[in-house]
DNA sequence: CGCTGACTTGACTTACATCAAACGAGGTGG
DNA sequence: CCACCTCGTTTGATGTAAGTCAAGTCAGCG
């Protein structure tokens, strides 16, 4: 199943963006052992199993879900192309989420075993898994313009460092799946997109969105106020 | 600094529950280079500082804060007795949260450097560091009452854990910090445990919680509903 | 042509935040 | 000892963001 090592990663439009976290890239893409194609709604791991696969996006999008007690499924990430999956298989057995294609997407596969062999940089990996989860930790803060501005101007960033235009975003979820990720209603995706264009901040075109005015967006998705403990 | 190999654990009232989430406690009590007492609000570390130590919560208990790109401080975690701070010390050099104790507390401290040569177990230590993290993930899916009745139920458990009682609580937290750790207002805190209390489910009785009726506290906690993605 | 599925829009309801006041316990000082 | 703080908490009245229920639009598709 191994690729040759030349072609493993020097053909890849993601090659300058991969591993973009580690110290040294090039050490990691030794470990590159096959590429597959995941098609939209199929999962690349389910919660519970114990050999789920450790792979970087290639192309398309991952939601990452976690069933709640109650047996609902909430959205609590996305990866996108760059972006890791599976590496709770790095240091326990069975992974509380699933991950589940959006669109059709690409992945490499990764050999963990010999991640595993790397315990020091395969820690720094988990620091954007710890990341990531912490920015979800606080929606229950804000209300949703703020909410959904955050998650917009972090969704530009991260199509920035990926060498894309920061203005112009592609959601990866349509308006169900961003309503259960963002923790609000259907409806109110809908009417707070509408909200933020009225006010000139964004142009909605479908899930195409335009960052009209930046600093505007940002304002509204951090309104100042002051707080203590 | 190092106390005495025989002195370091023999004698402490939570030796038989300190590191339970290893696999091998014994090895870990190694680890342990001294004790220090944190007076009540004085933090053991701060975000952003490199050099934080790594410790074991003894008795007391303490809040993990983080700041929000508001400026405003948000409780994220309490570790108690038993429970590992400081752990992102292994894998990252700057802390985003601080930890402040609530009461006059007491740790062990751990040498890092030690824990750093163990990477298998230390990585076994970040996965509790996740789970909890993830709890507070879903907060805004539920509402008031349920939010409570899922800490509570915790609390439980965690008390269960350390031979103390399941049903009687004590809050770690003031209502001031219980608001905060659960996002929502002060006033609705107080309003919510009385109308659990009013629906027989616990009494109240300033910081001490009698969960009277733990199933009927589940059922609230975790209101069952059918949803998909 | 009428179906379904993804999304929008509107009317109504409600949980919770906010504003405001009052309470009780613990401390200090006259 | 009582008046008078402050601090943590409770309670009440009111406003609003967002959930729910219900129609309606628009696209693609058999």
């Amino acid at each position: 199943m191994a690729v040759s090592p030349e072609s493993r990663c020097s053909h890849c439009a993601m090659d300058r963006h991969c591993f973009h976290e580690t110290a040294v890239p090039e050490a990691f893409k030794g470990f590159v052992l096959d590429h597959e194609t995941v098609p939209a709604g199929e999962d690349l791991f389910v919660k519970g199993e114990p050999n789920i696969q450790t792979a970087v996006v290639q192309s398309g999008a991952f939601k990452l879900t976690q069933s709640t007690p109650t047996g609902a499924l909430q959205i609590i990430d996305i990866a996108l192309p760059g972006d890791y999956l599976g590496l709770s298989r790095l240091f326990q057995y069975a992974s509380p989420v699933s991950a589940t294609a959006v669109t059709r997407s690409r992945v490499c596969l990764l050999d963990h075993a010999r991640l595993n062999d790397n315990p020091k940089q395969t820690t720094q990996l988990l620091r954007r898994e710890l990341q990531s989860s912490r920015w979800h930790q606080s929606l229950a803060m804000y209300e949703a313009p703020a909410r959904m501005g955050q998650w917009f101007l972090r969704l530009g960033d991260n199509n920035e460092r990926r060498g894309l235009s920061r203005q112009r975003l592609t959601l990866p979820l349509n308006r169900t799946e961003t309503a259960n990720y963002l923790v609000m209603a259907l409806e109110t995706v809908s009417r707070t997109l509408k909200k933020l264009q009225t006010q000139g901040l964004i142009r909605v075109e479908g899930r195409t969105i335009d960052i009209l005015d930046e600093d505007g967006l940002r304002a509204c998705a951090y309104p100042s106020q002051e707080a203590e403990v």
